[in-house]
DNA sequence: AATGAATGAGGATTCATTCAT
DNA sequence: AATGAATGAATCCTCATTCAT
């Protein structure tokens, strides 16, 4: 049913930014009236959690308000007091998660004399195979599943989230290449066919998890070695 | 106490081929009554079309009946005498194509002495460069983000579109291992790496698209490159 | 949901008349072309059927007309080239039974030296008794169902059933009490006094049948022994 | 995107006194929010008697939500926040007149000495006398034209309103039968009998107001009249 | 700041009726 | 005369949002 009574533009300047706890703006004041700010912070901390349950769930059109409060524990009305509109509140669930700096990797460099499979390995892997349990991949769905009623959060998220990666790994690429690791142009031309199999994955785990579940972490190891070749320490899955 | 009805105008005829009779295919009947099976068809069809053009457009939950009917050109109640409800309807736009063989690859064999990665660039590059054209890519967005309320399409989808190809290329990956074409079993144990990079390009092209078009086409072809080695023929794309 | 759309008022002049089998007009005309008229007879009597029981079924507003040629095993049109609209048939099925005259009594004439109660059982009685059979019950709980909808048909019912037996029983209780065999002026009064039960009886088996069946025609014997007395030849149900 | 709403008038106060909270008697909370319990009170109210009064006019089926919102004055989804659907408010109909002790009769005992055809001029006559005013006739119609559809409420009906009533004249039938007031046992295998005219009665001045009301309290006197004979102090309407 | 009762726009669905075949 | 596909008005119900308390 989606938001079809909105007040105003989802991101608009609203009474309440979302994003932003009501009591931002209140100066602290003798003889406090309310919660606390500690208080209110837990309570926006714990709806945005409940919406994000509620969202994944169902869906951000079919997941209600009324579901998103009575899972925080708040009543039907308090949400509004965080997030103006339901898609306020579906963007800062988002926004949460894509704040969390989605991917380490890019974040360190590489070591002196280090190959790029070998940096990729150390970076990229990890964060590879913490991906479901952070809950990104969830919002990856998501984006996926709603992008078409958010060009702007997807627009954030392909800015924040998915071209950074992109342009690291093209980066790596070239260098792959220039060091003579890689013979083929394909990962400068396309980073994409690197995390390709870890989007695949995400979907899998999200679509087909009761036929059973695909170890992402795993999968972008395999990936790694059948394009860089194997790790020299341990010489495990290949074959001749 | 009655109210007048007006007749309404017929809606304008589309003209689509294809497609089935409302219930069940209808023996052909003496004496036929009513419209030809033809043109029942020819509804039916352009009922499902209009409705993956709703559905993509504005996902499941927000597009609605009275637009599907619209684009149709047919009045509000007449999706419902094929489909007896907007899931149904939603089902039967995802079959509709899940329906059209998703992949050549594994209808044909591979040719006496044809390399495998010769085989996917002959069979697989194809219809990936149409994946989009076909309004597969499109189809399996709306799975992706309908797919929580869909589960018993998600695995149709799973069985007829999915399972299907990671196992032939699962089988082309083992025959590449034992004949020396690859060193690295990963394909075999994750031929999800070589979709992987398909269904990324499926989503970007639908939620990115503004930013640019993937050519899902092309990124293939690098990485058959990446991982087979370049083409013998066309040394193309590679460095040194 | 009732009939909102009907194309003119209940019982109105339409083309054709509710209650008259379509070819009444139709001149026998050699090269006879259609159905005959026996078999259009069978065909409306059919439908008629078929309506009495969907309405018994559902009520007037949730019985569908297809339910009803479903029943009648025509195709959905075919009731309108008998009855115009849905009311229409709805007053073809009451009056088709209200036709069949009501209640044998009245039509008897009291045997010489007759008393009142011994007549009410020769004539009424084997009535009552028969009146679930008849489907006689089955439609005036229709009719009480449905008043309020079809003022007209109430009046028909009220006119050609229920006021012919109420007079019949008021002029009864009128020679009763002049012949002595009554104290009470009570049944010239209210003759509905000795219908009620039969009334409450058809409504109890309509509605409370899960609960168990009133023996009408019992009940209006007892009735019959408690106002009247016990029958002089077999003293049955009586005490002391 | 967003459509705007208007607020729109708060409904017209009604003021109806009784009725219960929506879900449950909601125990007092301190620091109370919202309207008064009294005041949801009144509203939970007005909705029953708005629907009360739609149902009795057009039947359940034909009866709307939209009717009863304005007729209690309130939104079109305010009545749902009372109940869940609109069989439910039917039921609620019901049983707030059920749950008005059906008949006075049977909560009084005989006096010391008083004979079973006064103790029902005492007791069940005024009753009678006021079936009309109270909505019991509305409601028992109501009842009977839609109790194909409720059998639970139907069955409620029969259990609180009508076995109770019938138990309690088969009882003082027996005990009139023993102190030698009738000589026939007709009302003990038949209570039904008494009340069967009043059944009548309701159903008369339900479907034929038109052709003249009913004197439901008249009638039941004339029909003790008839069965016990004519009070002893008032010899009324009875023949010489 | 929080509550939750009330609002009312919106949409899926039903089905009496029409009419081309 | 019969058919049954198509029509579209009507209505139940949902739920984002508001606001008096």
């Amino acid at each position: 049913m989606a938001v079809k009574r909105g007040a105003g533009q989802a991101g608009a300047e609203d009474a309440t930014p979302a994003g932003q706890a009501p009591q931002a703006r209140r100066p602290l004041r003798r003889g406090q009236r309310g919660p606390s700010p500690d208080k209110t912070a837990r309570r926006r901390d714990g709806i945005v959690r409940a919406a994000m349950a509620a969202f994944m769930e169902h869906g951000f059109a079919d997941a209600t308000m009324a579901d998103v409060a009575q899972r925080a524990g708040v009543a039907k009305g308090t949400p509004y007091r965080y997030f103006p509109t339901k898609e306020a509140l579906f963007e800062g669930v988002v926004q949460e998660v894509i704040g969390k700096a989605l991917f380490g990797a890019g974040k360190e460099t590489r070591l002196a004399g280090e190959r790029v499979g070998a940096y990729l390995r150390r970076t990229l892997l990890p964060a590879m195979r913490e991906i479901e349990l952070a809950g990104r991949a969830a919002v990856a769905r998501l984006v996926i599943a709603e992008g078409a009623r958010f060009p702007a959060l997807v627009e954030v998220y392909r800015r924040e989230a998915y071209e950074p990666l992109l342009r690291r790994i093209e980066a790596l690429g070239r260098e792959a290449v220039a060091e003579g690791e890689l013979r083929s142009d394909a990962l400068v031309r396309f980073p994409h066919i690197l995390v390709g199999p870890l989007w695949l994955g995400m979907l899998h785990n999200g679509l087909f998890r009761q036929a059973g579940v695909l170890d992402i972490g795993e999968m972008f190891a395999a990936e790694l070695d059948l394009i860089f070749g194997p790790p020299p320490e341990s010489p495990p899955t290949h074959v001749g």
